[in-house]
DNA sequence: CTGTTAGCGCATTCAT
DNA sequence: ATGAATGCGCTAACAG
C-alpha cells in the first residue's frame, strides 16, 4: 500500500499524503514488520556469527569487533555460543541457515570441513576466522599463529633458556597443533629436542601440565603455553610448588587480555589483533552478501604483536643464581 | 502441506509417507524457514538484549547467562549494544520491535523511562536488570548496590580510616549516585561528612580524579571507587604520584572480574552475581513471553559478595608508618 | 490420513 | 500518484 511507499521511497509520494501516513504511523506507534520485509526480500540483514567461547576476553572482543562492523552496514548480528563442542556448532548453525540469516562468521571448534560445506551448500556466505580451512574453498581471516609461536620460542632462547617446554591446548585443536609446531620450528632451528604435552585450553589444563613438568628430575626453566588460559594455570601451579616466575620459571603465551584491563601486565607474550580480525572478516562476507564479490575463498592474514612483560627472566647458571639470590 | 507435518506433528501422518518425506529433506537438505514460521505463529522465538558496554567483563558474563537460559528454552538471543548513548537505546529497541523479538532484557544506559514505555506500548514484555526504574511498572532484577556500597564503607571505616572519598561514574547514572549515596549513609552514621566527586565509568575518570584527590594538603588515606574501571585508573594514578596501594592509599571498587581470570585478584570490593542476574531475568521474562505471569512489576533482589583482596590495609597512624617503613 | 484454502506483513508489478 | 493483485514460506482449519 501507500505506507509502504510513504516509508521506504518517500519521493514517490504526494507531499500530502506523505504527510498524513506519517502522522498515522507516529500516532499508531506502528513499527514496520522486518519479518515480512524478509520473507518477501528473502534477506533478513542478519548475520549470525558462531563462536565457542565468550569467557575469554578473546571471543567477547571478536563479538565487538563484528557486532560494530555490522551495525555500520545495517545488519544485525546474532551470537551463537557452542562451548566448544562440534555438535553444538553444527546445530547452531543450522538453526542459522533456518532462521535464513544472510551470511555467517565462524570461529570454529575444530577445522573439520563440515560446518562451512552446510553453510554454503545451504547458499549462506561463510567466512571462518582464527583457523585456517585447508578442506575448504572459504574466505579465511587470521594470524600466522605458528609463525608466532616460532618467533615467541625464539625469545627464549635468545634469554639463553635451554630447557624450554611447550604446554598447548587439546590436540584435536588447529591452534594447539599449530602453536605446537611453531614451538618445535624454532626449536630444532636451534639444534634442540622440542618437548611437547597437548593438554587442554584451561587453567586447570595448564595447572596439571605444569605440574608434572616442575615435578621432573630436570624441569625446565621456561615454558611456552598454548593460551592464556595455560599460562594461568602454569602460574597458579609454579607458585604453589614454590617455583619463582619469572626468576625460576619463564612462562610466554598467546591471546593476552587487553592490557588496559589489569593494573600489571604480566605475561609476556603474542597479541592478536582480535577487533580487527572481526572487522576484516565482515567486511569479506559482506562482499558476498552484496554480490562485490564472488569466487574462491580469499585467505588474508593478520600481522600479530609481541609484548613484553614480567613472566620471563633470562636463563641463570646455577652461580649467577646464587649470587643474585643468597640463601 | 504434508511436509509440515510430517516434521513438527509426525504421529498423524503414517509411518510410510513420514518415511518418504523426512527422505526428501534428507535429499534436499530441507530447512525449514523460521522466518516465515515467524511470520504465520507471530511469535519469533527471538528475544532480544540491550546492553551498554561489553567491554566490561560485567557485559559480557551477562551475555553469557542470558545466552545459555534463553537457549535452555528453545529460543535464540539478539544482542543489541548501545554503546552508552541512549538515543542509540532507543534505536536499537525500535530495532528489535520491528523484528518483532518475543521480549527483550534491557541493561539501561539512564534509568528513563522511554525505552520501557516503548517497548510495553509495543507490546513486547521487557525485563530491566542492574538499576531500578522507579518510573515504570515493569520487571526488574538487580542487586542493592546502595547497600553494597554502605557496606564497603564500612569496612574502611573499621579499618580505622577516616579521610575515605568517594569517586564515583556520571552522576546521570542511577548506579552512580545510589554507590555514592551508600557511601555517604555510612559516612554519616559514623559521623564524617561525605565527600562524593563524580566523573566518569573509566580508567581516565578514576585516573583524573584519584590526581585531584591526591594533590590535596589533606589527601584522602581510602576511596571508595564506583566500578573497576575507576578503580583502575585510581591505582595506576597512586603509583605514578609515588603513593603505595594499599599502606599508604586504600581502594575498594564494585564490579571485578572473575577472580578466576586474574593471577592475583587485587582489588578488595563487591562482585555481583552477574550471571544470576542474568538467568533470573530471562526467567521472569519467558513467564510473560509464555503466559504464565501477568501482572504488575515484580523486583528481585539479589545478593551481592564481598571480597577482601590486597588493596586495602589498616590506616596507620604516622608513628606507626615510620616505625614499619623506615625511611 | 492427506490435500486445499487462506492469511500472517510486506513490496513488486501492473493497472488505473 | 495511488490502488489492486500476487506471492515470499509457513501452518490452522477445514474438506475430503
Amino acid at each position: 500500500m501507500t505506507v509502504s511507499r510513504s516509508l521506504n521511497q518517500p519521493e514517490t509520494v504526494s507531499p500530502a499524503t506523505r504527510r498524513r501516513v506519517l502522522a498515522a504511523v507516529d500516532e499508531l506507534k506502528y513499527v514496520p514488520n522486518v519479518v515480512g520485509q524478509g520473507l518477501r526480500h528473502r534477506r533478513t540483514m542478519v548475520v549470525g556469527f558462531v563462536v565457542s567461547d565468550v569467557s575469554n576476553p578473546f571471543g567477547v572482543q571478536q563479538i565487538q569487533g563484528v557486532s560494530r562492523a555490522a551495525r555500520a552496514q545495517g545488519y544485525t548480528v546474532v551470537f551463537a555460543i557452542t562451548d566448544g563442542d562440534p555438535d553444538e556448532e553444527l546445530r547452531q548453525i543450522r538453526a542459522l541457515a533456518g532462521r535464513r540469516v544472510d551470511g555467517i562468521i565462524l570461529s570454529p571448534v575444530y577445522n573439520t570441513p563440515d560446518a562451512v560445506e552446510f553453510s554454503q551448500g545451504q547458499g549462506i556466505p561463510i567466512v571462518v576466522i582464527d583457523y585456517a580451512m585447508p578442506q575448504n574453498d572459504v574466505d579465511v581471516v587470521r594470524c600466522d599463529t605458528r609463525e608466532a609461536s616460532r618467533e615467541l620460542t625464539r625469545y627464549l632462547l635468545n634469554l639463553g633458556h635451554t630447557q624450554i617446554a611447550m604446554l598447548s591446548g587439546n590436540e584435536k585443536i588447529v591452534t594447539a597443533v599449530d602453536r605446537a609446531e611453531g614451538y618445535a620450528d624454532a626449536m630444532r632451528e636451534a639444534g634442540m629436542e622440542p618437548d611437547v604435552t597437548f593438554g587442554d585450553f584451561s587453567v586447570e589444563g595448564g595447572a596439571k601440565g605444569t605440574e608434572s613438568l616442575l615435578r621432573r628430575t630436570e624441569p625446565p626453566t621456561a615454558i611456552v603455553t598454548g593460551n592464556n588460559f595455560i599460562a594461568l594455570g602454569a602460574a597458579h601451579t609454579a607458585r604453589r610448588l614454590g617455583v619463582e616466575v619469572p626468576s625460576d620459571l619463564s612462562i610466554v603465551t598467546f591471546d593476552n587480555a587487553r592490557t588496559d584491563m589489569v593494573l600489571d601486565p604480566f605475561f609476556t607474550g603474542i597479541v592478536q589483533p582480535v577487533m580487527e580480525i572481526a572487522e576484516v572478516a565482515t567486511d569479506l562476507l559482506l562482499d558476498r552478501i552484496l554480490g562485490r564479490f564472488e569466487g574462491r575463498g580469499r585467505t588474508r592474514i593478520l600481522q600479530t604483536q609481541f609484548e613484553i612483560h614480567n613472566s620471563t627472566s633470562e636463563k641463570l647458571t646455577d652461580k649467577q643464581r646464587s649470587l643474585r639470590k643468597p640463601t
